[in-house]
DNA sequence: AGCTTTCGCTACGAGTCGTAGCGTAATGGC
DNA sequence: GCCATTACGCTACGACTCGTAGCGAAAGCT
């Protein structure tokens, strides 16, 4: 799937999203990064660099005034580079928010609640970070007018923490909090349940009531939800 | 606190926040429309055009590409007349936006179940137009960087339609489906958390997952809620 | 060597922003 | 009926960002 897709840097028809560079660390490099393709590779560092300088400028001006000139200035690159990597400032700052996220653990506190506890309450921490509001949300605002925007976001953040979902169900289940799973499909639709109203719940107490997702605001959050999903009061 | 603040049109001192036009229907006029201020009154039927117009240029253009210039041709009105009366896009859009909640309505559909599931679909109903999609979630990503937008969404949208939340538990008591509450605090805590766990995974849903909130999924998630803010099963 | 791709730089047209300045229209007060 | 006051439409403007084109040079491969 790599090559030929950037082959012309000139063409001109960047319609939408990533340009892919060599050997981006979200997907896996095919190859090795120095193999098959003859030329100039691609500066490695510059990637890291200049989403880290979107994270800057994203805290500093926010979403509106981040103007992708002074974002390559930021990272030493020049202009036309930035966008020969990506087509746009919406690809680039979900990319840029995409790896906050990553930094998400399960913590094992001992019970399903204090687990989910844990979780929400780095989620929270996260989404209380400048970078992460503005540019999350904003992306999220122009996906609704871009599928492909959208889809992006969709794997590089949603699916991609819901990894989180499965693997405390899955603990749970050990440790016989929950029961196993029977239908599958009803399996799945829990999960997409269960992290929007995370996902959501926590995002709309941070943004639009701009309240801080503290740890008793988490403490009775996850008791609703989990009281809501076992139908039975767990100790906290 | 009307006369005064817009007294000088061209004094060119319009941080931010709304122009206070004559008459604007969200708060209450305090005087007679044509009461004391000397000069020209302001045309009240271009408000609304103008509302209507930005509605209209979110559908067919999105936030981003949303020109004041194109809003003030479509509405009809020179572009200094919109920026006598806005301080700009954010502002505007709030205004345009917060409109379309104005038509919820709590249905007495005769059990709490019932009702809140009446709402939560009319809520994403609205939600599902795209005007209210691109722009709400634009200016809700703008006001984590400008505190005064972020107060104006809340006044216009989030308090105004809290009254759903309160009309509704109060009904639920007189059926005596919910207790009396007896601390108000505790009260006021629960329908803040309420309201972000409905709105979040409503919007969740809609806009970052991408699935229509339809009758299946409301009544999943009133089901989640409602067991665990009762504790008890409901018939549904 | 020669080929290929990337990089930095400059320059450019197109478009938007928000405001200034003007003449004119529509009120109410005297 | 005249005047002060305010709103309106219009034009024009500087400042800024966007996204691309084109160039010469650098950096890898065979």
């Amino acid at each position: 799937m790599a090559a030929g897709a950037y082959a012309t840097p000139f063409s001109g028809d960047l319609p939408h999203g990533r340009t892919e560079p060599a050997g981006y660390g979200r997907g896996m490099h095919s190859h090795t990064p120095s193999g098959g393709r003859p030329g100039r590779p691609r500066n490695a560092a510059a990637d890291a660099a200049i989403l880290a300088a979107t994270r800057q400028a994203l805290v500093e001006l926010g979403w509106s005034k981040l103007a992708l000139g002074d974002v390559a200035t930021r990272a030493g690159v020049a202009k036309t580079t930035l966008y020969r990597r990506w087509s746009g400032k919406n690809e680039l700052v979900v990319d840029a928010v995409a790896e906050l996220f990553d930094e998400l653990r399960l913590p094992d506190r001992g019970s399903l609640a204090a687990d989910i506890e844990g979780v929400v309450l780095q989620f929270a921490a996260i989404l209380a970070r400048p970078e992460a509001k503005s540019g999350l949300m904003a992306v999220v605002a122009e996906s609704t007018r871009d599928d492909a925007l959208r889809e992006r976001i969709r794997t590089s953040i949603v699916e991609r923490q819901k990894r989180l979902v499965l693997a405390g169900r899955a603990r749970a289940q050990v440790r016989g909090e929950l029961p196993p799973e029977t239908d599958p499909e009803e399996s799945a639709r829990t999960v997409d349940l269960i992290f929007d109203m995370v996902a959501g719940a926590v995002v709309h107490r941070t943004l639009v009531s701009a309240e801080p997702a503290d740890e008793e605001w988490v403490r009775s959050f996850t008791r609703v939800l989990l009281l809501g999903l076992t139908g039975s009061q767990q100790p906290v």
